[in-house]
DNA sequence: TGATATAATCTACACGTGTAGACAACTCGT
DNA sequence: ACGAGTTGTCTACACGTGTAGATTATATCA
């Protein structure tokens, strides 16, 4: 089998004990010339403790637990990438690992859930796509089990998240429609579930408010964050008696499908009708005209969220409980910069 | 502390091992009164077994690894997420868990799979991306460590893998664009140390070659695969006294780049010049022209490379042990089918 | 010099589980 | 009625580690 502890105490000539101290530095200290003959054994035989019984001794497991659903490829978006590229980094850098686990259905979730948390498999968990009375959140704070969340729980509680500010995101993309000269500006919103549909809802309001534009619940909708979804809204947008002149769409895979079908119409998108998505994926920079959108800082929110949780789990305070990171509008050519520049 | 096995016992009024063999289902029998009256306690504590001190004594973690390199995107693509979704899916089915480990750096990626593999915290791993000469197989094989390779070794080693067959691919789909009536076609290739970059140039040639068309090395080019590096060659390519009438990019990002730099300059892609990509992203279908490209059936793929993986784990020997799964050429526009059909 | 404090090391156990060996109760064929 | 086999259960230990308590060697001071 394997090499184990007491191996390496036999060939160096102390006690398995010894061993552990010069590995884990502590807790009682060991002479250099020991410490110099247990690494030199450590090496001589490749050994490497094993993880598994390290964790059964130290009741912990060093492992952030992440849960994806893939329902609806709600976090299946390329920005997911970046998400779990910077929580796997910020992971590595603590000696943490992490655990991913995919939930292909909602009536699987608190079974997975379940396995993560009761099993003791993870020491935290990172809670993602938080939804109304969501019952991970009561869960987990039952449990007394370290989580954090991406986006906003509800009601304020005060529980540690880390959410950008949607609100103010589409507030500022849809001024920054008006300021070009649009004035029927459709919405194509999330899930209702989702918390921060509403946040990104209030945003849209707020800035037709400001602007003595009014409301018509014609022109809003929610959507699945999927290209074919946007382009099915889109499609019953621009069959209505009055169509939008322009609509904002809560992710940029929305706003692909909406330009797609703006387009299959023979509209010129920029010209004829403007459009903002929401994320800045990849394609968003590459597409035809390319997209102007509201840009989430994923890869920072990742970092921080997976920083904030290893604290919680070794029972610091973190620094910064809640967190609400403003989001950054890249204009491009879709919201029709560049035809209308100055044209109010 | 957490509910343990003995406060079930107890509460059942039966020995510890009856209690496991209930939860295990073996290795020896148990009355039905003596289960029902185990399983009564278990649900009234709530107890779930701890995964940790399971996989100490049985001596395996039921644990896959995944290392995936963020290094210049190589398998940050969108497909990745594909991949990942299905891979997971598969694990869980199995009961199986997922641990990802980002690799940031081809420097610590050796350490990783150290810590994954001797530290006992997996059972068997996903190597993907492979090279030439890669340190990775040779570890893993010293090791006679369970693992499973998407790609294709070299020099037909007997290891488990799938691959896709870029060869044919790149083939079927150069022999598309010389049907159309493309002529001077560049090609766009991956990093040269893949394994797979080879695959699909040789497609590449072999095509030239039946069609009579002459292999020129200022059509060819080698980019790490992001929309920047497409962009850049196809730049270059454009610049060339006699310049290409078509390309084909081994990535839907590089050929993203490509279209995008092609239309700079003014030209119609599908029209003036042909393009064709590899993958099959979201986006090839949504960006303008829409995207003729090769598809990879990276569901599947991932479904099959964790169901082999697992069979290895457990003692099995997998049904099929190196499996070449066909691309499919997804026709769209940004090739010309729409311009020249039937042009020849 | 002896008493005491300090540093370095070792012995022994616990973490929560899986399972082999021992044991008891019961069945069956003679 | 009795040995042999079967079935169900329990006792006891091992998996590989971290660390508290005991032990020994060394330094310090009156």
């Amino acid at each position: 089998m394997a090499v184990t502890r007491d191996d390496v105490a036999r060939l160096a000539g102390v006690s398995p004990a010894t061993v552990s101290y010069v590995i884990n530095d502590g807790p009682r200290p060991v002479s250099e010339e020991t410490r110099a003959k247990v690494l030199q054994a450590i090496k001589q035989l490749g050994y490497q403790p094993n993880v598994t019984a390290q964790n059964l001794r130290r009741q912990r497991t060093n492992t952030v637990g992440l849960v994806f659903t893939t329902i609806e490829r709600h976090l299946t978006h390329p920005y997911f990438v970046d998400l779990l590229t910077s929580i796997g980094e910020e992971c590595a850098r603590h000696g943490f690992d992490l655990l991913l686990s995919p939930c292909t259905d909602r009536s699987l979730e608190q079974t997975i859930y379940e396995r993560m948390v009761g099993g003791r498999r993870v020491a935290g968990v990172i809670v993602t796509g938080i939804r109304h009375d969501d019952a991970r959140i009561a869960y987990l704070s039952a449990e007394e089990f370290p989580f954090v969340i991406l986006g906003r729980p509800e009601h304020n509680e005060d529980f540690p998240y880390i959410d950008v500010d949607g609100a103010r995101g589409v507030d500022e993309a849809m001024q920054h429609l008006i300021d070009l000269g649009w004035r029927r500006i459709a919405f194509i919103g999330l899930s209702a579930e989702l918390i921060c549909a509403d946040d990104r809802l209030a945003g849209y309001r707020k800035a037709l408010e400001r602007n003595g534009l009014p409301y018509d619940p014609r022109l809003v909708t929610n959507m699945s964050t999927t290209e074919e979804a946007g382009h099915q809204a889109m499609t019953r947008f621009l069959a209505l008696d009055e169509p939008p002149d322009a609509v904002l769409a809560c992710s940029d895979e929305l706003a692909l499908g909406a330009m797609n079908a703006a387009q299959e119409r023979g509209l010129v998108v920029g010209r004829d009708i403007g459009v903002i998505g929401f994320d800045d994926i990849p394609s968003a920079a590459y597409c035809r005209p390319p997209l102007t959108t509201i840009r989430q800082p994923m890869y920072e929110i990742g970092i921080r969220l997976c920083r904030m949780l290893i604290q919680i789990i070794e029972g610091k305070e973190p620094e910064e409980k809640q967190i609400v990171l403003p989001p950054t509008l890249v204009v491009r050519e879709s919201c029709g910069a560049h035809w209308r520049q100055g044209s109010v």
